[in-house]
DNA sequence: AGTATCGGTAAGTGCTAGCTTACGGTTCGT
DNA sequence: ACGAACCGTAAGCTAGCACTTACCGATACT
């Protein structure tokens, strides 16, 4: 499972998506992510670490508080994940498009090979 | 919940997600599906509901197979919820960065006003 | 030093997501 | 009409996830 895929899973949970909702917004404390959110603290703090651990957000320590907030460069990598399958679903799609004219009774539509 | 975020929540899943791969590079069957995935062809048929039901996977029949297909605009739409999430972190992130040479004690960094 | 706030972690619980087997319906081939 | 292949759904089980309360360490204030 790489990286991107766990960030994915990490974020298929609705609590975690607020969580990193608001923190994208603006770094905030456990005790401000409790104060929103509708559980309780130590709840937000096991989501953080989940978060944490799969290197979507970043903390760092302020004072008694702990700031947490977002890394952008996860949040892309995530996003490129999602790219790939999108770019490949549409050339898949294109692809099937275009071979519906000529459309033979082969099925190996995998790697034509261009046949110029 | 909105439907970017009920579909993030639905990619949640390790098998789903290497459903939906599978599904990006080529349409395929249930029964094809079940073959490549360690897991039996009904809890394919389970997950592809789920898949289904959020609109990121489109189904058509085909004699008496069903073939199932990934919806890139359903895609798209997950990776501009991801876009606006990277978008704000970025941007409060270089709010942060900027507001770091004039940083008084003052914590109420929230809507500063511009004060010109 | 004493106190208060903050937050991570341990322990325990309820629920549901994901899986399996079993069954029934539908479409195609003979 | 019969059999085969494909697939959705029902029923039931289990592991794990998300949550809670309780506890404890760390940091800051007076």
């Amino acid at each position: 499972m790489t990286n991107a895929s766990a960030m994915l899973t990490a974020l298929g949970d609705p609590t975690r998506q607020s969580i990193v909702d608001a923190l994208s917004r603006e770094p905030l404390a456990v005790g401000e992510l409790a104060r929103v959110l509708p559980i309780s603290r130590p709840a937000v703090s096991q989501h953080l670490k989940v978060l944490k651990d799969v290197g979507l957000v970043l903390d760092r320590q302020e004072g008694t508080r702990r700031l947490y907030r977002v890394d952008p460069d996860a949040l892309a990598e995530v996003r490129r994940h999602l790219d790939a399958f999108w770019e490949r679903s549409l050339a898949a799609f294109e692809h099937r498009t275009r071979s519906e004219e000529d459309h033979s009774d082969r099925h190996d539509q995998h790697d034509p090979g261009d046949p110029a």
